[in-house]
Order: structure tokens, then sequence, then C-alpha cells
RNA sequence: GGAGGUGUCGCAUAGUGGCCUAGUGCGCCCGCCUGCUAAGCGGGUUGAGGUUAAUCCCUCUCGCGGGUUCAAAUCCCGCCACCUCCGCCA
């Protein structure tokens, strides 16, 4: 949700932002009238209402034919007063339900259009030179099969397609991963988090999951719940509906989750292997702020991205996200991908949102400034997200022998290991 | 899953249909007093919305949602959360 002065200021504002995501101008009107609209009909119930509220004081005080006469004119006054509060509500439904479409006002510097306009900030590295060092790179699937990493043959017998388990160096690798992850997080000042994956659909509306992505999300209608794709979820609704001391700002979370995926419309799409899945596990941050520091607290997060790639020695590049390929809430979102070898181009392996005041407000977040309250602002950035980096790694690393080398800084969270070696 | 209980302003509590415009205490903020601090005294202290140049003012907010009534913190129904006990369970 975006602030209403925004729109009623300068509409056309609103529209031009529209445009640049190539979603429809029309929406930012459609919400003007539904807020005219609204207002009026609050201001017809609270007349009628302070009227009402009047009258039951004087028949509390009146007596005999005095107090017949009165009941008889608020008995009348009732019906008006709850058909106009009837009014009220739906009027107020119809607003919110036009502003939960609107997504958030792309920012002025993210490239306008869709997936194919993003812009190339930079690259790290270079890809490696396989055809120089004289060998064909594997898959990650063939080496995943060769390492007993991992084992998408029973994944699919057990959970279907687009499943896998991680077995023995690839279980540990997930681990390795994690924990340096945690710890990179936590000595950058992190809480560490185990959130729930499973969320109410308030949690998942309020992260703006359920508007042009819902069809990507896993619900358990019995429960009336959802699967998270992303521990941002669980991670922006802890803080709903409480209002935030300024002086714990800014206020980070590191959380390691389950994430789950139904990548609908993504049918042939990455067939092969664990690159495209259901379900994988991912280490998130996730930034309380103000609107003032967010834009800057974008910037770190995307700059611990970098340092995890550095210490996972990836080469990759950073794209600044089109405004069309920016989620609902997103006011900017910049996209670190890895050179993968066998698919020789650059992947995304994570990813960093600036949501502004956009999942706060819908989620009601505040802070308690000296000049007021006021929404913060909230962003998120993946640290590590796991089949994908494992596929990276893997397949990067990789040696003439058929063994993978182990990054130096991940070793001692691989018990010591600098290669892993094929079993078979 | 079953039975019972509880949910009021940051915290603690009062409030069983109109005198609630929700009282009191603590905490917190401002001021007075005072060598300093504490105490004492006075005032303020939920949040949202409407209106406005801004204030004033008005409406909503007693876990949430319905209902009864001219009128609901208060009565009725449903839901949620927490507590106690029983059952089951990693």
């Amino acid at each position: 949700m975006i602030d209403l002065r925004i729109l009623r200021n300068d509409p056309e504002l609103g529209r031009e932002a529209q445009r640049r995501r190539r979603e429809p101008p029309e929406l930012i009107d459609e919400i003007l009238r539904a807020d005219e609209s609204r207002r009026a009909s609050i201001a017809t119930f609270e007349q009628l209402r302070g009227e009402q509220k009047t009258m039951g004081k004087k028949v509390a005080q009146a007596h005999g034919d005095d107090k017949a006469a009165l009941l008889a004119r608020t008995k009348e006054l009732s019906v008006r007063v709850r058909r106009a509060e009837a009014a009220q509500t739906a009027a107020e439904q119809s607003f919110h339900d036009a502003m939960k479409l609107l997504p958030n006002l792309a920012s002025p510097e993210a490239p306008a259009g869709g997936e194919d306009d993003y812009v190339v900030l930079e690259h790290v590295g270079e890809p490696r030179d396989f055809a120089a060092e004289g060998f064909e790179p594997l898959d990650h699937v063939e080496l995943g099969k060769r390492l007993g990493a991992i084992d998408i043959e029973r994944g699919a017998k057990v959970s279907g397609a687009r499943f896998y388990y991680l077995t023995g160096p690839g279980a540990d690798l997930e681990l390795a991963l994690v924990n340096m992850a945690m710890d990179q997080a936590r000595g950058a000042g992190f809480t560490t988090m185990i959130p729930p994956a499973l969320v109410k659909p308030l949690a998942m509306e309020g992260t703006g999951f359920l508007g042009q992505a819902a069809g990507d999300v896993y619900r358990l209608p019995e429960e009336d719940l959802y699967l998270v794709g992303t521990s941002e979820v669980p991670l922006a609704a802890y803080h709903c509906d409480e209002i935030l001391d300024a002086a714990t700002l800014p206020r980070r979370y590191v959380a390691f989750s389950p994430c789950y995926r139904k990548e609908a419309g993504s049918y042939g799409k990455d067939t092969r292997g664990i690159f495209r899945v259901h379900w994988f596990d991912k280490v998130e941050m996730f930034t309380y702020t103000t609107l003032e520091e967010s834009f800057e607290e974008h910037q770190r997060l995307l700059g611990w991205e970098k340092e995890w790639f550095d210490k996972v020695e990836l080469s990759y590049r950073v794209i600044d996200t089109a405004a069309g390929d920016l989620g609902l809430s997103a006011q900017r979102k910049f996209d670190c991908e890895a050179w993968i070898p066998t698919q020789g181009r650059y992947r995304e392996l994570t990813s960093t949102s600036n949501c502004t005041e956009f999942q706060a407000r819908r989620l009601n977040i505040r802070g308690r400034f000296e000049d007021g309250i006021r929404p913060l602002a909230t962003l998120n950035g993946t640290l590590v997200s796991m089949a994908r980096t494992i596929v990276a790694i893997l397949e990067t690393h990789q040696q003439a022998d058929g063994s993978v080398r182990v990054p130096t800084a991940l070793q001692p969270y691989l018990q010591g290991r600098t290669t892993l070696e094929p079993v078979r």
C-alpha cells in the first residue's frame, strides 16, 4: 500500500509509475474515485451517529410521554444510522480493494520496462574457462550423482517432479553454507531467527504475495494457511500491528527457512536438475528501518550479498531489475546472478528489494519518532538460496578428475574438507 | 482433540445496560518546588479516521466479528489468543 496523499496531490505521478511497470494507469483514478465516495460515506455516518448519541442522552433523562415521543424518533434514527454504517463499511472495502491492487511506485532509478529491460551494474570475477583448462564441465546432475550429493530420482519417486534429496556431501554442503551465512550475518549485527514456514493469509497478503504472485503460492485450504515462498513473509509479519521505538532501528534479522513455490507457468523451464524446484532452503536477511535510511540500507544488503559471493568464489554480475519485473512490494530490486558453466549464462542466485513503506502500511508496522508515528520501511535480501548455490558451486569448482574443490572460506564449515570426492 | 477459566489505556486493576466524555495506581513526559537526587505538588500520557490553512471539533477503538436494544466495556452468538487440567505426540 502506498501513501494516499501522494496520489491525491499528484495523480499523474502514480499513473506514470504504473506505465513504467506496464500496469494500467487507470487504477489510480479508480482509487481516487473510491476514496471520494469513502469519505462522503464517512461524513454521512458520523453526522447521523453524532445525532443518535445526543438523542440517546435525552432519552435517558426523559419520562412519561416525553420519553415515548423521543423513543419513536430515535428508533427511526437508529435505522438510518445502521444503513449509513453499512454504506460506509462497503465504501471502505471497495477503497481498500482498489488500493490492494496498486503495486509500490517503482524508483525513478529503476529501468522502465519488463523482464528483459534490466541494466547490468557490474561484473565480478571471470567465468571459468574450461576449454582453456582442457576438459568439458559436467552439469550438477551428473556431479551430484558421482559425488553421492544429490538424489533426484528418489526425490521424484517420493515427492514428484522438482523435488530432490540432498545426501551425504550434498547435505553436508547445505549445512555448511547455512552455518557460514549465519555466521556472516550474526557478525554484521543481525539477529538470527528460525521462523514458521506456514503463515496466515494476513502475512501473505501483507507482504504482497497474494497479488500477481498468488499462483506461485501453496495454500492449505483446510487450515487457511499458506506455505511461505521466502522467510521474508514471516519476518515482515513478525512486527505487524506494532509500533517500534525509533531508537531500536534499524532492526536486522536473518532467518533460515524452507521455501515452497509452485513454479506455476514455468513448465518446460529449467526442467533438468535442481535449478528450479518446488522446495529449497534459504538464509534471508531482513531490515526494518526508516524510509530515509532505506536506500543506503539497500546498498548495504547488496554489499553483504557480494561479500558472500566472494567467499564461495563464484563469478557473478549484479543487475538493476526493470520496473515491470519488480514484485508488487518492491520499489527497487538488485539481483546477483552467478555464472553457471553448463548453462553458459548468468542466473539469479540472490535478490535484494527495498519495499519502502509498502509492506509496513499493509502490515501496520510503525515507528515512534520524536515528531510522531510513521510507517517504517522494510527491505529483504537473500544471503544464500540453497539449490541454486549448490548447483553453482559444484559446477564452478569441479576438477578434471570429477572431484569438487571446496572454497577456502567454506572449508572450516565442512569438517576441514578441501574437496568433495566422487564415490563412483 | 476434550473440559474449565481469562482477555479493559505501556503495566496492574475498577467498571453487570444510560451518571463511561472508560476511573484509580504504577511507569513515562512537561512544569513547579528544592544545594543535588528522591519525595511532594500541578498538568499531560491508546491508536486510527473525518473536517481544517492549522487548531478546535466530530466519529471509531475495552481480543476480533456478528446480534439484541432508542442506547452495549456491560446481555446473546461465533471466532481467535493465552492459562489450568485430561488425552495424544516429535
